[in-house]
RNA sequence: GACCCCAUCGUCUAGAGGCCUAGGACUCCACCCUUUCAAGGUGGCAACACGGGUUCGAUUCCCGUUGGGGUCGCCA
């Protein structure tokens, strides 16, 4: 049988980090399988919640992901005449039945329940009442037959085998008074409709199953395979709120996080594969299975996202970095970014991109390359010049004119020498010379530093910094 | 409250009865390397929730307790 999954969320809100781990890990079942197909269903039944733009953020999300998606999106809303027509199946043969309570009755009724500690279900007031009782003037919704007797039972992937006594199951409304289906009928019919061979879900689904699993009884159809996957909490073990994680992909992607990183980071929240940690697509695509899901909630930790994140960075593409780190360079130096200073970036992304954790943070450390001198010192820089520093640097500068060879080699051979005929420590010519050349205290090597800049460059930040006084400021 | 699920270092996890003196990763600390910052290397701190069983032997199996989470909508 082939392998459909789908990923399903409702456009209420924004994507956010559990429904990108369920979406990675459907996609990534999908995918593992030779002609698995992946679809997407937009759930957007609630009209009074549902929004364009919250359809957009999940697209978008999912396109930043790289999870690609089979066929056309489904709006779930644009199949509401087939939802209707199947409950109406079910009513014409007795496995549903029309409920005229209305919803006054059945906030009280909830609430008797409530305070007399009985749990709290739909007692089926309606269940066996003649339709010729119906009061006049109410909009009846229907409501599915649930059996009395006996137990559901639920075998999945993750959990196990799970039941439920059938008297803990009320009668689910599936048509609402105004004709349109609800959550419970619509999942099951799309899923069916689809051809989804594995429902694979957030861990909060799992008692809804019971109920969806009768349902496909009633309708004679087999039901999918399920895997509940536990939920990811907040740094606190509580659920996820807008204080941690639960902001949408979007805020990570702006954040400075691959998207690369991001699936690594999602598919060991919950899944593991003995001691791997660091995963890529192609090996998460080929090693992915329910085998090696876990049982418990997982939390959100933003240290080892940035050390995954700090990880992809150090092997990502410089090319591939380049394409995000210019937009942020541009905005960073208001537009003024030159033909020239990119270059340098590029030259210098190898060293820069190993030390930095987020696409952020390298463009910020990549910004002393691309400044129009003068370059700026900042306090630690200009605390470095001071008068000795700035008589050696001096007399470097001299030398540095004439040297014929304009490699990171020979610049350390020359910048040793005059450190020993000093009879001072490297770092008290090669710090000084860091913070004319950078403005900072801490760079790449400064020999490198040098290389990326270029001789002209170079030379002229030297001058610079040598020609202004910084002990009086 | 009823029902369902879960339970190994602070966090993510390995572990499928003896391989466990419980392993790896992140975080933190120390040292090494070193021109700074990183990276890297070495070492360290740190866990089987508790109580009963079953067994020659339990982190692993069963039961209970405690704790955490989820679901109880004409929301999804």
């Amino acid at each position: 049988m082939a392998v459909v999954t789908r990923f399903a969320p409702s456009p209420t809100g924004i994507l956010h980090i559990g429904g990108a781990r369920t979406a990675l890990f459907n996609w990534l079942f999908a995918r593992h399988h030779a002609g698995g197909r992946f679809v997407l269903r937009i759930e957007d039944t609630d009209r009074a919640r549902s929004s364009r733009d919250a359809v957009d953020a999940i697209v978008d999300g999912l396109r930043w992901l790289g999870l690609d998606w089979d066929g056309e999106p489904v709006s779930q809303f644009a199949r509401a005449g087939r939802h209707a027509e199947v409950a109406r199946t079910l009513l014409a043969e007795g496995r549903a039945y029309h409920c005229y309570a209305t919803p006054e009755e059945l906030t009280e009724m909830r609430e008797t329940a409530r305070r007399d500690g009985r749990s709290v279900r739909y007692d089926g007031r309606w269940r066996d009442r003649d339709p010729a009782e119906a009061p006049p003037g109410i909009d009846p919704v229907i409501r599915l037959k649930m059996p009395h007797e006996g137990q559901t039972v639920v075998a999945d992937h993750v959990q196990g085998e799970v039941k439920v006594a059938n008297r803990e199951l009320d009668d689910m409304v599936l048509l609402r008074a105004d004709g349109t289906p609800t959550y419970m009928l619509a999942v099951v019919v799309d899923d069916h409709d689809s051809g989804v061979s594995h429902v694979i879900r957030g861990d909060d689904h799992l008692t809804n199953t019971f109920r969806q699993f009768q349902l496909y009884g009633a309708l004679d159809w087999i039901p999918p395979e399920f895997a509940h996957i536990p939920l990811i909490h907040g740094p606190d073990g509580a659920k996820m709120s807008k204080r941690h994680g639960a902001v949408g992909l979007a805020a990570y992607r702006e954040s400075g996080f691959l998207p690369q990183a991001m699936r690594n980071y999602l598919l060991r929240l919950g899944w593991s594969h003995g001691d791997d940690e660091i995963i890529d697509t192609d090996q998460a695509i080929a090693w992915f299975g329910f085998g090696g899901i876990g049982r418990s909630p997982a939390r959100f930790d933003m240290a080892r996202l940035i050390s995954i994140n700090a990880h992809h960075l150090r092997v990502c593409d410089d090319q591939e970095l380049m394409g995000l780190v210019i937009p942020r360079l541009g905005a960073l130096l208001d537009g003024n970014l030159a033909d020239d200073a990119v270059l340098r970036v590029l030259k210098g992304m190898p060293a820069l991109k190993a030390r930095a954790k987020t696409v952020a943070e390298l463009a910020d450390n990549a910004v002393f390359l691309t400044r129009i001198r003068p370059v700026p010192l900042d306090d630690d820089a200009a605390r470095l010049l001071d008068g000795e520093a700035r008589g050696r640097l001096g007399r470097l500068a001299r030398l540095l004119d004439e040297i014929p060879d304009w490699s990171p080699q020979r610049l350390e051979e020359l910048t040793r020498r005059i450190a020993d005929e000093e009879g001072v420590k490297l770092g008290l010519i090669a710090q000084p010379l860091r913070a004319a050349l950078t403005g900072a205290k801490a760079s790449p090597p400064i020999f490198e530093v040098m290389d990326m800049l270029g001789r002209d460059e170079s030379l002229g930040r030297l001058a610079d910094a040598l020609a202004t006084d910084h002990r009086n400021s």
